[in-house]
DNA sequence: GCATGACTAGACAGACCTGTACAGATAATC
DNA sequence: GATTATCTGTACAGGTCTGTCTAGTCATGC
C-alpha cells in the first residue's frame, strides 16, 4: 500500500496504518509540548509515549524542528480554532457579548487542575533567536488569534480596531501569565479589564 | 590570604580576588541568562564569557541551579529595584503617577534595541514542574513587583489593593509578552488600560 | 623561602540529545 | 505465496550538558 493512496479517500479503511502512526505520534507530542514545552520534550519521549518507533518517527517528520512546527500547527487547530473560537462563537452572539466570552472560556480553562498554559507565548519565549523557525511561528499564531479578535472588534463597530485588538490580546496574555504564575481568578479579573475597554468604545 | 579577610573590608584592596572573580561570573550569567533564559545557556558558556575557570565556578556556586537563583536574586536587585522601581520614584511623585510612570519606563525599555524581555516570565514558563526551585523563586520575583504595586495602590487610596495590583502587573506581563511577540508600542497600550484602571477608582 | 589558598587549563565521566543504520517483523496487495 | 512498503527494536555516532578530577600557576602572608 502506498501512502498517496491512503489520503484517497477511495479506499474502504478509513484509518490506514500510516494515518493512525501519524496521528499517534501527533497526539503523543501535542500532550507533552503543550504540558512541557518544546525543548523540555526529547524525541525519544515523544517516540516511547506514543508506542512509534523513533525511526518512524523521523519517516514522517525529517527534525524535531518539522515536528515542533506540526505541533504548533496543530495547537492552533485545536486549541485557538476548535476550543476558543468555538467556545466563543457559541456563547455569545454579539461581538462584545463574544469578546468578553473570552475570558468565560479563560476562566474554565485556568480552573482545570491539569492547566498547562500558553504554547504560543512558551514556544516564543523559548527561543531567543529572532529568526528561529518554532519562534517565527508562534508569533504567527499570536497574529491568528488577534486576527480573530479584531474581526469581533470590526464587527463591534470598534474604531482602529488594529489597535484595539492588540489591547485586547495583551490583556488575554496578561492573565494567561497570572494564571501560570497561580493566580485562578486572572480571567475574572482580565474580563474586568475587558469591560473597561468596552466601554472606552461605547460599546458595551 | 584567606577568604573572609577579603570581606572585612579592613584591608587595603576594596576589589579582592575572590570578589572580583565572583563578580565576573555573576556579571555574565546574568547578561547571558536574562537574554537567552536559563536553560538555553550551559555552564560552560558562562565560564568561557566571564574569563573564569569551570572548576573555580563550581567552587562559588554547587550547581547550575545554584547559579541560577543567585541570577534571579541579582535580577531582582538590578532590574526591578535599582531599574524599574527607581525610575518610577524619580519620574512621578503621586501614586497613580508612579503607577504610569511604570509604562513610561517600559516604553523606553522595549525601543532598546537589544530588549531582553522580563527573566522572571521566562524562568517561570521554563519550567513545568511547580516544585521546581527556579520556578518558585520566579514566581516570588513577581509577587515582590506586585507588593511594590500594592503598596503604591493602598497610597494612592485604591480599596481593594491586593486585586487592583494584581490586575496592573497584569497589563504590565502582557505587554511585556506583546512586546517580545514584537509590538513597539505596547506600553502605550499598557499605560491606557491603566489609566483606564485609575479612573475606575477615581484617582485619576 | 615557604606554606596556603584561590584560580586555571584541560581532560573526563555519565547522562541526555538529535539523527542514523540495520536486520527483522508485519500486513496489504498482486 | 511472493512482493512491497511500513513499522519495530536496538544499537550507535556525534554532540551537548552538568559536574568532577588533576596537575600546576600565581599571589599573598608568615
Amino acid at each position: 500500500m502506498k501512502a498517496m493512496d491512503m489520503r484517497d479517500a477511495k479506499h474502504s479503511k478509513p484509518t490506514s496504518r500510516l494515518a493512525s502512526t501519524r496521528e499517534r505520534i501527533d497526539r503523543s507530542a501535542y500532550e507533552l509540548f503543550s504540558r512541557h514545552g518544546i525543548r523540555s520534550v526529547g524525541v525519544d519521549t515523544v517516540s516511547a509515549r506514543s508506542g512509534v518507533a523513533k525511526m518512524t518517527l523521523y519517516k514522517h517528520y525529517p527534525s524535531k524542528s518539522a515536528l515542533a512546527l506540526a505541533f504548533l500547527r496543530r495547537r492552533e487547530e485545536l486549541w485557538t480554532r476548535s476550543w476558543l473560537q468555538q467556545e466563543v462563537e457559541r456563547r455569545a452572539r454579539t461581538p462584545a457579548g463574544r469578546l468578553l466570552a473570552a475570558f468565560d472560556v479563560f476562566d474554565q480553562w485556568f480552573r482545570r487542575p491539569n492547566f498547562e498554559g500558553c504554547s504560543f507565548i512558551k514556544a516564543l519565549l523559548e527561543h531567543s533567536d529572532k529568526g528561529h523557525p518554532v519562534r517565527k511561528a508562534a508569533k504567527a499564531n499570536l497574529a491568528t488569534i488577534r486576527a480573530f479578535l479584531r474581526q469581533l472588534a470590526k464587527e463591534g463597530g470598534v474604531r482602529g480596531a488594529d489597535a484595539f485588538a492588540r489591547q485586547w490580546q495583551m490583556v488575554m496574555m496578561g492573565s494567561i501569565v497570572a494564571a501560570s504564575a497561580g493566580d485562578k481568578d486572572a480571567a475574572r479579573r482580565g474580563k474586568e479589564m475587558g469591560l473597561l475597554l468596552l466601554a472606552r468604545e461605547g460599546i458595551a
